[in-house]
Order: structure tokens, then sequence, then C-alpha cells
DNA sequence: CGGGTTGTCTACCAGATGGTCAGTCCCCTT
DNA sequence: AAGGGGACTGACCATCTGGTAGACAACCCG
């Protein structure tokens, strides 16, 4: 039992550090020994949780996509509910997952370790980013075949938003190793490229 | 002894497989045992020619490092003999880049695994990019003062595009993840767009 | 109270890993 | 022919790895 004294379930707690260190060591830097020690508990523990490391990493994969998911649902039905148009939905979401990633770094460091090609877990993102894909994809169809939105490729756009997001993570990190400190000016400066860039190729009453 | 066959000394070999390894299982998930069976020898032979694994990975970014330096100087003094002007030397650096990452992708993974913060060689690799950053800003800045260029925050551009050059490799890897064949067409995309941008940073004949 | 479940622990294990040591083989020099 | 050094290897080793088995305590419920 040893300390018990925060109840907020090992499980979580565990989950928590895994993320962190996947995210900043990677999968096969992490040890299941260091990331117990570094709760006060036993590694048998988090196996008792998780069964086996790589279903770990499942669990954690699993918590922050469901995250994300709930966060991009949240935002969508507010801007439902709000009567924004086309443009501005993707807007908000758009900004809706830079602020993800600016509140929890963390999770730019999983996805770039788990977006890696043979890494344990690429196949786990890649099966929950596909719905996702998927559904934003014939959404966007829809609309461009009703004449909303400007004619464009948008598996292609997508991908393109999605590296750009990933390159974030690799953007920052370059930063903080040139000794430029941790400022979050690149970052916006980056998610307003991307922004004009999808306004660019969405928005029919944009120019050009 | 062994096959011997290959003159081609083992220890270059040993270096395209642990940059090849490196570059896609990354620096904990090789192992020297691996790597030596993937090339038929014993991973003694392989302390033997670096010492330690860890030097294996310094050996591997210096020579990587060395060809990239290598190659710039010969664009450079190339464009130099030409008579080019400021803004087509720029470009045709980085040209030069892409097209190194384009034969060698492997390139790519290894810079991704390296530039990962507390990853062992991202001292390395920031040694061997810092005088070439240094020195591109030096330069950058003369010609700001001379009026040969457009006035603007050296190293912020430079660390732009070489963000990019990073998100080449993320991009190319999700791509592939989805399903996308290997195709170049996103590559030359954000090649286009780094030029695109660069010009309009610093060119100062071009329009806006 | 008594039995079952849940969470955590101690003890242990087989395999892999990076690394050491003492050679062996071959070639080059003298 | 002698020998010295470079390249390579087999045998080992200490340590760490993820994972298993079993015990122990706390809790819940009848």
């Amino acid at each position: 039992m040893a300390t018990t004294g925060t109840r907020g379930d090992t499980r979580e707690l565990v989950l928590d550090a895994a993320l962190a260190s996947f995210g900043t060591a990677g999968y096969d830097g992490t040890s299941l020994d260091d990331l117990a020690a570094g709760l006060g508990i036993r590694k048998q523990t988090i196996l008792y949780h998780f069964v086996s490391k790589r279903r770990l990493l499942d669990a954690v994969v699993d918590r922050c996509a469901g995250e994300l998911a709930t966060a991009l649902e949240r935002v969508l039905a507010e801007s439902r509910a709000g009567g924004g148009t086309d443009w501005e939905r993707v807007e908000a979401m758009v900004r809706e997952v830079f602020r993800m990633a600016l509140d929890q770094p963390v999770l730019l460091g999983l996805l770039r370790e788990v977006s890696r090609p043979n890494s344990p877990g690429a196949l786990r993102v890649r099966s929950h980013l596909e719905p996702l894909m998927a559904r934003a994809r014939r959404w966007m169809e829809d609309e461009m075949a009703a004449g909303r939105m400007r004619r464009t490729d948008a598996q292609l756009l997508l991908l393109s938003a999605y590296s750009t997001v990933v390159g974030v993570a690799t953007e920052i990190e370059v930063l903080r190793a040139a000794g430029v400190g941790p400022t979050l000016r690149p970052v916006v400066q980056r998610r307003g490229e991307l922004l004009r860039f999808l306004r660019r190729s969405l928005d029919p009453t944009a120019a050009s």
C-alpha cells in the first residue's frame, strides 16, 4: 500500500508518468523499473495494471487520442451552436489542436515517438487517427460538392496540416537546443502559416 | 577474416548499417548484436572500430555532418564561380539539402532521432550545426547591412528553414503510414513553400 | 466472522545488452 | 625467417530488461 495518500488512482499516475517518459526518452528508452521508481512504486504494480509494457503504451495512446477526440468534438459542438461558418469551424479546431499542444508539450513528444514507422503503437495511433481523418475528409468533400468550400485534394490537405502539427514538436525542441528560450512565438507563427494556408485552400470568400 | 571479399573497409560498412538502424529503429532500439549479425560480423568487431555504442553514434553523426558540409561547400563554390546572385546561392543550397534528403532518406531518420532533446548525440549534432548556422547568420547579416538582402531576423529564419527540413522527415513517414505511396510531390511542395518563404524574406527584388 | 477480490509487494527468472579479455589469423616489414 | 601490428573473433561477464509466481494486507459483502 505504501503511501496511498494520493487517492488519484495509481493507474492514472502511471499513465501520466509513462506519457512523459515515452514522449521524451522514447519507448525503448523507457524502463519500467525507472518509471516505477519515479513514482515510488514497484514495477510489478505497473504490470499488474497494464499487463505488459506494450499495452502500457497502447493505454497511453488511447487516453491521449480520447482526449483529443473529446476536445475536438466539444469545439465542433460549440462552433455549431454559435452558428459559425465552415471556415470558422476549421479555424477553431486548428486553434484547439495548437492549444492542446502548447498546454501539454508531452503530447507532441509522444506523437513524434509514435509516428515513427516500425514503432510499436504506430498502428494504434493510426487506428485512432484514421476515423477522424476519414470523417474530416468526407465532410470537406461534401462542402466542396456544395460549393461552400474551395475544391482541393482533401486527403493531401489534411496530411499537410497533420505534419505541420508534428513539425511544431520538432521545432520547439530545436529551438530549445539552439539556446532560444521556450518562446511560443515561432509556434504562433507556424499556426498562422497553417491557418493562412488552409484559408487559401478552403475559404471560397478569401482572396486568391 | 570470414568473407573478406568486400574490401570496402568494414568500418564504412558498419557506419552505413548503423546510420540505417539508428535512423529507423532509433538509438535505444538498435542492438550491436543485431547490427553485427546484419553484416555477418561479430559485435566485438564493431566495438574494436568504435570503442562504444555511444561513439559509434558520434561517428555516424560526424560522417553525415561532414557529407552535408562538403556538399554545401561544393554548391557554394559552384555558385560563386557561376557568379550567381545572393538569392540564387541560397536557393541552390536549399535545393542541395532537399536533394540529399531525397537521395538518402535515412539521413532524415537520423536527424529526427538525434534532434530529440536528451538524446545522446543531440549535443554532437548541435556542435556540428552551430558553426554552419553561425556562418550563415553572419553572412546574411553582412548582406543585409550591405543592402543586398532584405532585413529580417537571421537566426529565426534559419531555424525555421531547419525545422522545415526536419518536418519533411515526419511528413514522408506520415504519408507512408497513411498508405499514400512514396510520392515526392509533397516534398517538392514543401520545398517550394520554403523557397517562396525565403524569397519573400530575403530577396530585395522580389515583390511584397 | 469468513471468503473473495483488489492492489501492492518480495523474490525470482531467462534473455538480451553493452562491454572486457585474451587470444588467433594474416600481412607487412626487416 | 622473425616478429610486430592490424583486424577479427570466441568466451565471458555484470547489469538491466520485461515478465512470472506467490505471499501479504486491506477491503467489501454476506
